[in-house]
DNA sequence: CACGATGAGTTCCTTAAGGGAACTCTAAAT
DNA sequence: ATTTAGAGTTCCCTTAAGGAACTCATCGTG
């Protein structure tokens, strides 16, 4: 299978999908984010092949969203979260939103999130940086920005 | 490549995965998203291989994210969005914002989005649904929901 | 009416990526 | 000296992605 390199595309979804369109990097960026950060954990949290997990950790460290650092004198490491993965995380909470809203069933959403500022359970919204106001699909126009493609 | 079944795991992201998490899906979207909603404009403007962009689509039909319909008496079609499907364009909005600040370089965005409230050059920002406040990765504890994995 | 053009897929072959089990290596702890 | 545990490697098998060529239905043109 040899795969499209999307990181050349003049396109911001597709440099993105290049460092975490893998399957299962945005379940690796959840585990480290909710303190699973090891490699053990992880393999055995997500059930996912060994040999594929160091794949995942050495492309999302070569891209600088995961950092490897020892924990022990032993070789002993953890993967922790860079700003750069951090913000990743907003990615992270826009689909649990969408799967909470359209995938969750009866049973209801496996977690919740309880917000700092209110306290309240709440999930994510997306709203323009500029104005304050909801910004979705329809609330937007498209235009070619400097970085387009000649 | 025998792929793990990440819609069966209690896990909202690994549900939003199970949608789009395959390589061209989020792309595929955007173009249906931004107007190219023939087989043959898609393939075109993707480069992608006609066999792989056939299984997308219909993975996406039978999710409900898209919908096929005829647009001539000829045996023509177009894919559009179904509300479903608009929802996750909120996703390629984060993918977009994320990719315009880490991986677009000097030569800036490929693309603007102009709100149409506020008609200004923006991108998104996530903000609590409930109140109104920046929700990110440090702003949230989480706690097991009512679909939590027993 | 025959003929080519067009959109929308299929088919088939090659290559490489995911799954999974077994194996290795290093440094404690007993 | 032996066991244990974490963190990977190695190897084989299956299957998915790439890509080019092929099919099929219908319309427009000569």
């Amino acid at each position: 299978m040899q795969r499209t390199n999307f990181g050349d595309m003049a396109c911001s979804i597709a440099r993105t999908l290049d460092v975490i369109g893998e399957p299962w990097s945005p379940l690796i960026l959840r585990d480290v984010f909710v303190g699973l950060t090891r490699f053990d954990q992880i393999q055995a949290d997500l059930g996912i092949s060994r040999k594929v997990l160091t794949e995942r950790l050495n492309h999302l460290i070569e891209h600088g969203v995961l950092e490897r650092r020892p924990y022990d004198r032993r070789p002993r490491y953890e993967y922790t979260l860079t700003e750069k993965g951090r913000e990743l995380v907003d990615l992270l909470m826009v689909m649990v939103a969408w799967g909470d809203t359209w995938r969750a069933g009866k049973a209801g959403p496996p977690v919740l999130y309880r917000h700092h500022a209110c306290g309240e359970i709440s999930s994510v919204d997306l709203r323009c940086a500029h104005c304050g106001e909801p910004m979705h699909a329809n609330d937007v126009d498209l235009l070619p920005g400097p970085g387009a493609a000649t």
